[in-house]
DNA sequence: TCTGGGGTCCTAGGACCC
DNA sequence: TCTGGGGTCCTAGGACCC
């Protein structure tokens, strides 16, 4: 039987569940990011739709935001609304289907090749559904596949309601910019400019063999695959969690070898705190550092079986700490747990 | 002094074992 | 003394996503 997928993004997330207890920014540019100060350290989250008009969009720096549209109204990220938002929208999407994948807090995937309604009613009763519950607006794209029901959903955003079956992809999906693709990033795109390739029609043309002499056989048959609409990879409605970790970039880069020390020992006392939540424990320690010229370098250590031994831990915290040889401004410090085994 | 913080997956080399 | 492959684990780094 031919799988529908369903995948539900919402518009402007945190922005827009900001708007509803701020109503007077209505129709103002609203970016949310960092600690809402445009001043310091850290990166725009979401930004509403007349803030996008100035070119700014999320993982841009809030210091470049404000350069950009000067007269734009800064908040600060607020996690605890945004989650009690999403689970309000979650509910109305595990009325849909129990076959349900979580994408962060806004975004989900859903297998509905079981219902026998049409997609597109399902689709735009659950946009009313998440409208009547929480007063935000949902993009919903359907397609054969997690990548043209992803690709479907942003199409017409916002407030888009869009299928996309395999044979429509030459002419809607073809002529758009590579970038479009999941999977296929910043440095992917350069390389493959590098190629003459642009868009996924030109993707698609160039076929896994032309792709083979820049990337690896796998890497050069998924591009190929997503290129043609092709992709099996199905709803995963549970997964285990591999890894917990905590990092932090210093507003002002850090010299001291003494509160990395101390700041490596809280973030593992925090991150400790979720793994005994979750009655887990670790098996490897990795420390993260990176320096003002954004080269990052990892140190890990491992123990011969998980533990929750605080202190067993923190030794290892400290040897690769060690390991590293300060000797520059440390500019991001990061600890993370991995090898995670029920105890 | 442009570039957060939470993650996942892939690759590649070396160690080690059979 | 010189020579295989295959598999798995560990570590480091890179790319990507929301």
């Amino acid at each position: 039987m031919a799988r529908i997928i369903m995948h539900v993004d919402m518009d402007a997330f945190f922005a827009s569940v900001e708007l509803k207890r701020r109503p007077s920014l209505r129709g103002q540019p609203v970016i949310v990011g960092g600690r809402g100060d445009p001043a310091r350290r850290g990166v725009v989250s979401t930004a509403t739709y007349e803030a996008r008009v100035f070119g700014i969009h999320s993982g841009m720096a809030l210091r470049t935001a404000a350069r950009l549209c000067p007269d734009a109204v800064f908040l600060p990220v607020d996690f605890p609304a945004y989650h009690e938002a999403s689970a309000r929208v979650f509910e109305c999407l595990a009325a849909v289907s129990e076959r349900l994948q979580p994408v962060g807090l806004d975004e989900a995937y859903m297998d509905i090749s079981h219902r026998s309604d049409d997609p597109l009613g399902i689709g735009r009763r659950l946009k009313d559904d998440i409208h009547t519950a929480t007063d935000l607006v949902a993009s919903v794209g359907i397609g054969p596949n997690r990548l043209l029901a992803k690709i479907a959903s942003d199409l017409e955003k916002p407030d888009g309601l869009t299928r996309l079956r395999r044979a429509d992809v030459p002419e809607r999906v073809w002529p758009l910019p590579v970038r479009t693709l999941h999977g296929v990033g910043p440095r992917t795109a350069e390389r493959l400019a590098g190629l003459g390739v642009e868009t996924v029609g030109d993707l698609a043309r160039m076929g896994r063999d032309g792709l083979s002499t820049e990337f690896s056989p796998r890497h050069a048959q998924s591009l190929s695959d997503s290129a043609h609409g092709i992709d099996e990879r199905p709803v995963q409605t549970e997964r285990v969690r591999k890894s917990i970790g905590r990092e932090r970039t210093f507003q002002q880069d850090c010299r001291s070898s003494g509160r990395l020390d101390h700041e490596a020992r809280l973030m593992l006392d925090e991150v400790r705190g979720r793994l005994t939540a979750r009655q887990l424990g670790a098996r490897t320690v990795t420390v993260k550092l990176r320096y003002r010229d954004f080269t990052t370098h990892t140190r890990s250590q491992s123990l011969a079986s998980a533990t929750d031994d605080h202190e067993a831990l923190a030794a290892l915290v400290r040897q690769c700490l060690f390991a590293h040889r300060l000797h520059r401004a440390v500019r991001l410090l990061g600890v993370q747990l991995s090898g995670l085994t029920p105890l």
